[in-house]
DNA sequence: TACTCGTGGGG
DNA sequence: TCCCCAAGAGT
């Protein structure tokens, strides 16, 4: 029996016994059939993301919007406020776009086609693949950094990432299951995320340990290799939180592309490396103790908070009242803000 | 290619 | 406290 064999063979019967019970997905040998709305919705949210937090947020999209055609005829700030919390928020701009073109070109069903598939907006080559193995039962391998680390490991690959990718996918597509792909590529993913684990993998409870290149010859921790990424620089900005009791409170929308894209936002200041008080809006502003301390992808974020009674609304910002305002309608960073504001005023 | 794009948890 | 990383995609 080659080494191939032996990989995919030794992996499945894991995931047999192992599956994680995981709301968009149907466990092995039960012979139901995948909802390809949810492995899609599932996808785009898992990108980055982790099971855990996923879990809720998919649970409140399918009791909001239980199939594409309804996600379809959403609102954007609907879908936006619901994805709030969630991050990377240029995934829910386009998880709105794709639902509309899936439905207006192709009668709401995902083409089983990865051509037509890797079109779609936010769809892009791990996506593409996983639709169509779990969703279709076809033969395409996902490369995730579950994948990455499993399969550099197994086969000791020393090249860093991201140079090594493209023989890393070939890899794990030379091992994929015919019979059994999407099986296989959630069986990997499993792996990684429980045993092949980044830091202390724990090579005694693993399947396929006998045959592991790193565990015989090298050092599975230290795998895979990855370019050192450069710091962080650290930005400044204001916001200001106006409020007033007929009212509620002043936000805005921000613009549809860039960071928070899409989302409400106290009124703010741009960020930058030096610090900006100015407001936006002409009010008796009032300093409120503290800041705001917030961890971007690519930056670190300070910020001051200002509070005012505004009594008109200024042009692109508008009132939200008290009783239609929901904090968890922001993203995070603008939640601490908030944290701070409320503080203050008690 | 390399950079942009969130957030929370673990070591 | 800080760094790493998590079912990546878009530009």
């Amino acid at each position: 029996m080659n080494k191939e064999v032996n990989f995919s063979e030794n992996l499945l019967k894991w995931y047999d016994r192992n599956a994680r019970v995981l709301p968009w997905r149907v466990p092995p040998n039960s012979n139901k059939v995948s909802n390809p709305y949810f492995i899609w919705l599932s996808e785009i949210m898992l990108q980055q993301t982790t099971v855990v937090t996923v879990q809720p947020y998919f649970d409140k999209f399918l009791s909001k919007w239980p199939t594409i055609f309804e996600l379809a005829l959403a609102n954007d700030q609907d879908v936006m406020a619901s994805w709030a919390g969630l991050g990377y928020y240029a995934r829910a701009r386009n998880l709105l776009k794709c639902a509309r073109t899936v439905v207006r070109e192709y009668d709401g069903k995902f083409p089983p086609c990865y051509n037509q598939l890797i079109k779609l907006p936010g769809i892009g080559p791990y996506t593409a693949s996983a639709i169509l193995s779990i969703a279709f039962s076809k033969s395409y391998a996902v490369l995730d950094g579950n994948v990455e680390r499993v399969i550099s490991r197994y086969y000791n690959i020393l090249d860093p990432l991201p140079s090594s990718k493209e023989l890393l996918q070939s890899l794990a597509q030379s091992n994929l299951s015919s019979l059994r792909p999407g099986d296989y590529n959630q069986a990997v993913m499993d792996l990684g995320a429980t045993i092949c684990t980044p830091r202390k993998p724990q090579c005694i409870n693993c399947p396929v340990n006998l045959s592991c290149k790193a565990k015989e010859l090298g050092d599975p921790a230290g795998l895979p290799k990855k370019l050192q990424k450069k710091a962080k620089p650290l930005k400044f900005g204001s916001v200001f939180i106006g409020f007033n009791e007929k009212s509620g409170y002043l936000l805005e929308r921000r613009k549809g592309k860039g960071l928070l894209g899409g989302m409400l936002s106290w009124p703010s200041t741009d960020w930058s490396e030096c610090s900006d008080i100015n407001p936006p809006i002409l009010a008796d502003w009032i300093p409120v103790s503290g800041n705001v301390k917030h961890t971007f992808t690519h930056f670190k974020l300070e910020l001051s908070v200002f509070k005012a009674t505004i009594k008109k609304p200024q042009k692109p910002y508008f009132f939200v009242s008290s009783e239609s305002f929901n904090v968890n309608d922001l993203p995070t960073v603008m939640r601490k803000a908030y944290a701070l504001y409320l503080k203050s005023i008690k």
